[in-house]
DNA sequence: AAATTTCGCAACCGCTGTCAC
DNA sequence: GGTGACAGCGGTTGCGAAATT
């Protein structure tokens, strides 16, 4: 099938988001939604690509975003659903409130990757050759700081930036009891500390997925993060992770 | 202190899936 | 059923900043 390019290259401008596109973007958003991201650029008088705004919302400016490092449970839990899911970066994410899939995929590839390699072998030595150098997303947050900049919010540092009658009202209790999971175990977690995983991090997830998967594959209210996304494959790889999750906990029983 | 190397992150590109006509 | 438009996803890249030499 031929395509045509997302978006007409000329006059549209690329590169890094400025604070003013931000503002516009977000602006434009909380009023009239985003129903249909190719047409937002024009109406929103921004001279992108709607491929960008989105973009750029998704990974961004979304109001439910968590900033700030990954603390080494969230960090654990990468790894593991990774290991379950492969690159299955939304998937993951979806398990991660307030991680956006751009940001687990960078995680995975600049340090847990390598952490995952190295711990996976007999002598392996995960020693990072640099330290974290400084919060994440510090940089261009900051150019958010502006009068009207809701997202600015999410500061780094901030642990959990979503509340509960936010963005993520359609989340569901389970989100919020893996999000305090996630929390509870605190600090973020430093290069030199041994990632582990509180027991009843685990054995809550795997609880949560079993439970909703009690009545059938009615996994998408428990799970999904996006209620605006329409995709029905979204339940569908729902329902295998938590068959995954269901065949891990059957396996670990079984080992008994 | 300067040059070089390495790392982390934001953003882009191209492909696929879904939906409407 | 075929086609086109759109949204979403995953891989990749470019660049700025930090660490190292």
């Amino acid at each position: 099938m031929v395509r045509a390019p997302c978006c007409e290259k000329m006059g549209l401008k690329r590169g890094p988001w400025t604070a003013e596109e931000d503002m516009t973007l977000v602006a434009h958003i909380e009023q009239h939604g985003h129903s249909n991201w190719r047409a937002l650029p024009k109406q929103a008088g921004l001279l992108r690509c709607g491929k960008s705004c989105r973009l750029r919302w998704i990974n961004y400016l979304r109001p439910d975003i968590k900033r700030g490092n990954f603390t080494s449970d969230e960090e654990e839990a990468i790894i593991q659903l990774h290991a379950m899911l492969g690159n299955r970066w939304s998937t993951i994410a979806a398990r991660l409130p307030g991680r956006t899939d751009n940001e687990i995929k960078n995680v995975w590839h600049t340090h847990l990757k390598k952490r995952f390699e190295s711990s996976s072998k007999p002598s392996g030595q995960a020693a990072p050759k640099r330290k974290a150098k400084k919060p994440a997303v510090a940089a261009t947050a900051s150019a958010l700081e502006g009068p009207t900049s809701e997202p600015a919010a999410s500061s780094p540092g901030q642990s959990l930036s979503m509340s509960p009658g936010q963005s993520l009202s359609t989340s569901s209790a389970a989100d919020y009891s893996m999000a305090s999971s996630l929390e509870n175990t605190g600090s973020s977690s430093s290069e030199s500390e041994e990632f582990q995983i509180d027991d009843s991090f685990w054995s809550e997830t795997l609880a949560m997925s079993v439970h909703s998967s009690g009545s059938g594959m009615e996994t998408s209210d428990t799970f999904g993060v996006d209620s605006a996304s329409p995709s029905s494959s979204n339940d569908e790889m729902d329902f295998w992770v938590t068959l995954f999750m269901q065949a891990g906990d059957i396996q670990s029983l079984s080992q008994i």
